[in-house]
DNA sequence: TTTCTTTTTACAAAGTTTTTACAAGCTCGG
DNA sequence: CCGAGCTTGTAAAAACTTTGTAAAAAGAAA
C-alpha cells in the first residue's frame, strides 16, 4: 500500500535546486546523494512532495499512508516527519512546514515564504 | 464551530484596496502578504467580512464563532477583536467598527463612513 | 536470533484560546 | 457638567491544545 504508482503509470519526477523524486524509482535523492528512506517515509516524503504547495491534513496523511480512518490517536505521524526532516538535514525547514492545527506542507525550495509571524492557516489540500 | 463553507460551494472572494479574503482558502491578505490568522480569527474576520457593511450583534458572533448561546459571560470576543486589529495594523480602524452596546462591524476599505450622532441606530445584521 | 523498521509511551515545548483584573469610554439621569 | 453604571479595550496569566522528541516496546525480515 502507500502511494505508490500503479505499474504502467508514470509520474514525472519532482526536482529542484537540491532534491530530486523519482517516483517511478520510489527513490529520492539529496544533493546528488541517495537518501535512505524506508517504505514509511518514503510514502510520506512522496505524497507531501506530490502535492508541493499545498496543505496536507494530518487526517488525510494518516489515511493515505497509514489507512487510519476516523478517531485514530497515535504519534506516529510526528514521528516520520521528524525522521524525515532528520534525513532532509540543513534543508529540513525548508522544505516541510507544519500548518499547526491542520497538517504539513513540502515546499518546494524556492518558494515565496511570505507570512509574518506566527502561523497562518492557508488552503488545505488533499481531503481524507 | 467556524464559518468555514462547506466542501463543494465556492464563495467568491472579498476584495478591497488592501485586504483580500479567500473564503475558499480560508486564506487573508494584506498588501499581498498573508496574514497570519489562527483559527478563531479567520473564523471571527470571514463572518465579520462576508457580512461587510452590517452590523452584527456580540451574540451573534458569540453564537457563530463560538457556538455560545444566551447569557455567556466571556471577554473572550473582545480579544479576539483587538488581535484581528493588531494584525490589520493601520488598517485596523478603518476596518473593524465597534458599534457600542451592540456588536461590530466590517467596513470596506472605501465605504461612506457618517458619525451617526446622537440616537441614529443603524440596522442590525445577522442575527444569534 | 539479530537487525531493521514501525508504533507507542511519556514528557517537553510551542502555539492557541480563554479568563482575569482592571483601565478607559460611552450614556443617561440629575 | 458630573458621576454612577454599564460596555469595551488591554495586558498578562492561566488553561488548554497540538506538535516535537527520545527512548522503549513491538513487529517483521533476514
Amino acid at each position: 500500500m502507500g502511494s505508490g504508482q500503479a505499474a504502467g503509470k508514470s509520474i514525472p519526477p519532482y526536482r529542484d535546486e537540491h532534491l530530486k523524486i523519482d517516483f517511478d524509482q520510489e527513490a529520492a535523492l539529496l544533493d546528488d546523494g541517495r537518501m535512505a528512506l524506508t517504505r514509511k517515509e518514503y510514502d510520506l516524503l512522496a505524497l507531501l512532495v506530490e502535492h508541493a504547495g499545498e496543505i496536507i491534513p494530518r487526517e488525510a496523511l494518516l489515511m493515505r499512508v497509514w489507512g487510519y480512518g476516523g478517531e485514530v490517536k497515535t504519534r506516529t505521524l510526528d514521528v516520520h516527519i521528524r525522521r524525515l526532516r532528520k534525513k532532509l538535514g540543513q534543508f529540513a525547514e525548508q522544505y516541510i512546514e507544519t500548518i499547526f492545527g491542520i497538517g504539513y506542507r513540502f515546499q518546494p525550495y524556492h518558494a515565496p515564504r511570505f507570512m509574518q509571524s506566527g502561523s497562518a492557516k492557508p488552503a488545505v489540500a488533499v481531503t481524507a
